[in-house]
RNA sequence: GGCGGCAUAGCCAAGUGGUCCAAGGCGACGGUUUGCAAAACCGUUAUUCCCCGGUUCGAAUCCGGGUGCCGCCUCCA
């Protein structure tokens, strides 16, 4: 997708320095971003998709915007509550762990998420992780205790900038993992010592495994370099996740993140999906239920940053909007279809109409380009497209095929898609093939109208429905469309 | 206790100094269209942006003070 001159600078809500800042790459072959990923202790559920979504969207806005993105995100494969997860399923945690990594996978591509570059998994990436823990200790800013290995937050001045926190000022002693060996509570693990059979790795500090903050510097570095531009995540990863990375990031040498970025929450009854409570919506269940294209489309509204409440009747109430412009697009695309489209006016003629049309549509592409780059706002992007929706439905409603002008309804139907696309909806939406048995019921039906036989219509109509499709009947005739 | 976020119509939600007497969607009501529907279109649905003060020629937007909700400070997208 071609970047142009004519599109606005892209600015984005940097969270490190808290405000919108002009998104300049480092280096404008190759836009780097991270994205937090899952622990895979259990199945995704839809407060993890909305933050994957959301980076999907801002992936494509980026490509769409003329940057190539590279884009890595991580799966915490081992960690205490993997462990304790498949030892009471009695099962292996790398066992437990490819399960849930293959159900991440199935519900991302229902929902449209482009896959990313690499996937990088904390287990397959153990000996950078010590070597990087070895670095760590020789420089000072770790060090190693009873088969642990603590990363020393008094030795890092910058400690706590991310998350705007004053380690003195923090009445967490007590709430931290209380641990001897630590020279201050709020020293985190790089190493962790196994206990009786846990998976484990040898390491120069015992047989362990890597801490949960570790990985995400280790990969993050090794896939894209010391400095790379975009971090993403949820939240509540802020703190102590995200402040923990900068610190091993930045210890040795150099920038870490250029744009931190961090998606609001999904809650439920007013309180954070949470898969360690139990209290969440499995992304199967509201699957099942939901459209996917659908769905993706209610975790794209408001503004990502923001949190949301999960609910089903806010879910169905975006699914009548999606249907909305779905509608929309297969009505351009039937009119595009028909054969008598414009046969009734002049050769490179367009109507006035067709005109405004067009500059209604130039007004929606122009309106939805503002919006991603202001900080990717996507809710405002819809609402560009949805107007032209409006436009197009009025330019269409009672005018006859023949005196509609094509190149103005084509460009609309190509505005529309380029702004779907970048959004990733509607991706497979098109016109339906109706089954040649339905088209014949639809036919009698519309004979037994013109001989005013009614009931018999009715009946007609009811059978068509109860085989998927509902009949409407357009002053071109009768159309048939899946339910 | 500390740090941060949010509060806009019946509901969801964009908007962070004038172009806003406030987008877009859902819903509701009235009308057009229809055999009836469905869809679509037209109109109505916030003189007002949680409250109180202040700054300004001008504020939903800035400042101060409240109130309420949420997140983080422990694993968490």
């Amino acid at each position: 997708m071609p970047v142009n001159d004519t599109l606005p600078q892209l600015q984005v809500y940097n969270h490190y320095r808290r405000r919108k800042e002009n998104f300049v790459p480092l280096d404008d072959q190759r836009t780097t971003m991270y994205v937090c990923g899952m622990t895979v202790q259990g199945p995704p559920h839809m407060g993890h998709m909305l933050a994957f979504v959301a980076a999907d969207f801002i992936r494509r806005c980026l490509e769409y915007l003329g940057y190539p993105v590279y884009h890595v995100q991580n799966f915490t494969d081992i960690d205490d509550k993997i462990i304790a997860r498949a030892q009471e399923l009695g099962c292996e945690a790398g066992e437990l762990a490819q399960q849930n990594i293959d159900l991440f996978f199935e519900a991302a591509d229902a929902l449209n998420i482009r896959r990313a570059h690499v996937y990088p998994r904390v287990t397959e990436h153990i000996d950078e992780i010590q070597a990087y823990i070895e670095r760590l200790i020789e420089a000072g800013h770790a060090y190693a205790a009873q088969g642990n290995v603590w990363f020393d937050v008094r030795s890092h001045a910058r400690y706590g900038e991310l998350s705007g926190r004053d380690i003195d000022e923090m009445r967490s002693a007590g709430r931290v993992e209380l641990d001897e060996s630590k020279r201050d509570p709020l020293d985190f693990a790089l190493w962790k010592a196994a206990k009786e059979g846990e998976p484990a790795w040898d390491s120069p500090w015992g047989r362990g495994r890597p801490g949960w903050h570790i990985e995400c510097s280790v990969m993050s570095m090794k896939y894209l370099g010391q400095t790379f531009d975009f971090h993403g995540g949820g939240r509540d990863l802020i703190f102590p996740h995200h402040e923990n990375e900068m610190a091993q990031s930045t210890a040795l040498e150099g920038d870490f993140v250029r744009y931190w970025m961090h998606n609001g929450l999904l809650t439920l009854d007013g309180q954070k999906m949470a898969k360690s409570t139990g209290h969440f919506f499995s992304v199967e269940e509201v699957l099942s239920e939901f459209d996917p294209d659908a769905v993706r489309y209610y975790l794209l509204r408001g503004h990502f940053r923001h949190q949301m409440e999960y609910s089903r009747e806010r879910l169905a109430e975006a699914a009548a909007a999606y249907d909305r412009m779905k509608r929309a697009l297969i009505l351009l695309e039937e009119t595009l279809a028909d054969s008598n489209l414009g046969i009734g006016v002049a050769e490179g003629r367009t109507s006035p109409e067709g005109l405004d049309l067009e500059a209604a549509a130039d007004r929606s592409l122009a309106g939805f380009r503002a919006a991603i780059c202001d900080d990717f706002n996507g809710e405002a992007a819809m609402a560009a497209l949805f107007e032209l929706v409006r436009e197009t439905n009025n330019y269409l409603a009672g005018r006859s095929r023949t005196v509609c002008d094509r190149a103005s309804v084509s460009k609309v139907l190509d505005v529309l898609r380029e702004g779907l696309s970048v959004m990733g909806l509607f991706e497979k939406v098109g016109r339906a093939t109706v089954p040649e048995e339905l088209r014949a019921l639809a036919e009698e039906r519309e004979q037994a109208r013109q001989s005013r036989d009614f009931a018999r219509a009715d009946a007609l109509r009811d059978q068509i429905q109860s085989m998927g499709f509902c009949v409407e009947d357009t002053p071109e005739g009768p159309v048939l469309r899946p339910v």
